[in-house]
DNA sequence: AATGAATGAGGATTCATTCAT
DNA sequence: CATGAATGAATCCTCATTCAT
């Protein structure tokens, strides 16, 4: 029972911090929609910050699990590259708070914020390293630092991260995503 | 004296803006930065979210007149590209609120931002995929479907927009970019 | 067992008490001190002010009690009074509820606080008054009035029980106190 | 007007921190007291504690200058000694915030009540052992320890800060403060 | 045009007390 | 007996906006 309103309220928070950020989502909203009294939030989290921090903490976790999951199928290098945006896109495209932890501004006062964008941040790096490397050993890749390139790669990930309310009606993003990674395998410029 | 006035408040809201964000940003700083009364703030702007749209709209307008700019002096589409990416990359760092207010979730119920995001990418996609037919047609490049290849572009580009705080001592940016535009131009794949 | 934890309720009270006061204390405080949960301590009393009320009558009771036992072991009134005064004294730098509840100014609304000061002081101007009258009965004092000079001096004692945090570093208090007893006994005017 | 509603705010807040103290005096009451908005009392100060902190220097600012003035209408040392003590007793009694100030336990951790604290004793110990000192010059006085004297009269007197609610029914305080006069002159041993 | 005084609607947080288990 | 989960009233403080001068 305790256990179980702890998790409405990461629930429901997650859902509000998701649209309304940090700042914008009040703690009667939190209590409102958890069916609790306020008073019972602050029993369970010390502060709105810490429901926040929590929240961000859980989804980090989980998106990272899912791409551990994912790299184990594939066995081909660029099977594995392939994989890691789309899961890793799939997955932030829900983990809103996560990402937005690590894009507002205004978080980043928050130290715990920084420290998780640091971690995030060489985590994927290092697992780009990994399959990069990887796939020059076998021959499949033909690259000179695959350090600087992971980092390129994931700086360009990002761009995916953009809350595109509006892709809809704008572009299919997925076709996007095929088309990026096509670009970064063969590149664009006539051989 | 009255245009001096709304160009001060302009300017000191932009630097708070960027600072510490919409929310985060007090109209009592903005009149204590421009050295006038509160009440004489609301003289010239009708709210505070009226001064930020405003500064973003002219962060946008700069940014526009740079790329155009820069692009008429590159004659390769190459280099055309190259520059397109560099400039809006050096200005982006500048125009942080122009960033953020592309950025921020809880921006997404302003109506004046939801447009200025459609604007803005419609736009991008527009400069770059002039470029890439250009390309195409001069026999520079080797692209299917421009417009898509456009938008991956663009979608890779956002990731430089990413607020690096802590950039200087993981990693230079610029080199990214560089290793960013190499395998758009190349691709990782073994020829 | 259960006076057991009635008294650990108490003790723990006591100790919080005379160093938060009453309104900064929290029953949460108290609970967590005395290892219980909170609800128990409703189970013993029915409200913090209730505890409150008892730590300070338990206090009263000590006091009146170690201020009778001293009186009889002197025999010159002199000496009774003497006796008292440092008794009292150093009595009330420990029972330092008591000392507060009679002190504190917001606590005037209480009843029971209303009461206890009117008995308190009642009782000591007796006790000094009875010892005056076999004063001046056995010829060591001459005093008019006993009555309100036992008034006087009860006041003059209560500058005594000032919360002296910084005593140490100014004055040492056991000095000014034989000073005081010496005006009380000649006066300061030349004879 | 700006300064009449700034000076009506401390007159509430000083009618009401005497009558609840710091802790029981709500914002709420003092704006609604003040009849201004709950926002208007912060436009003036920056907190309560502040409001509080004025007002007792002011009350404090108010009792030197009396006992100043008074002591100046008197010539014999008795005369002035009598005067300080009756002056500062009639003064405090309406002042209570000071008095409150420089009595309640928890305010203790208040940095700026322990300095004023520590300046009103010495302050208070300085002015009797003047008029002691002159005494004794004089020949009025008698004493050997002027310093330690004027402790134990300043100690005795704060006897008198007691916040006598129900004096009228059980004496008559004014009375015992000659007769604590009269004692502090002559003593109460037989000669 | 310019001001800053005035406001009140929120919002985060605390805490004494109740109550089901 | 004992607990601690649950509550909501109370409280301090912030800040965008209005308005009289």
């Amino acid at each position: 029972m305790a256990i179980d309103k702890r998790e409405t309220i990461l629930k429901v928070s997650q859902n509000l911090f998701s649209r309304f950020g940090l700042v914008k989502t009040t703690v009667d909203e939190i209590a409102k929609l958890a069916r609790i009294g306020k008073g019972t939030v602050y029993h369970y989290f010390k502060s709105k910050e810490d429901i926040f921090a929590e929240v961000v903490e859980k989804e980090s976790r989980l998106l990272k699990q899912k791409i551990r999951e994912v790299l184990q199928t594939e066995t081909s290098c660029r099977g594995k590259l392939t994989a890691f945006v789309k899961t890793r896109f799939r997955y932030l495209k829900e983990l809103t708070n996560y990402y937005s932890a690590l894009t507002d501004e205004y978080l980043e006062h928050y130290g715990f914020i920084e420290e998780a964008r640091r971690k995030y941040l060489d985590d994927e790096i290092q697992t780009v390293k990994t399959i990069l490397n990887k796939g020059v050993r076998s021959g499949e890749f033909d690259i000179d630092d695959t350090q600087l390139t992971a980092q390129a790669i994931v700086f360009a990930l990002k761009g995916m991260e953009y809350p595109w309310t509006f892709e809809s009606t704008i572009m299919d993003i997925e076709r996007s995503i095929n088309q990026l990674l096509n670009i970064l395998f063969k590149g664009i410029e006539k051989r």
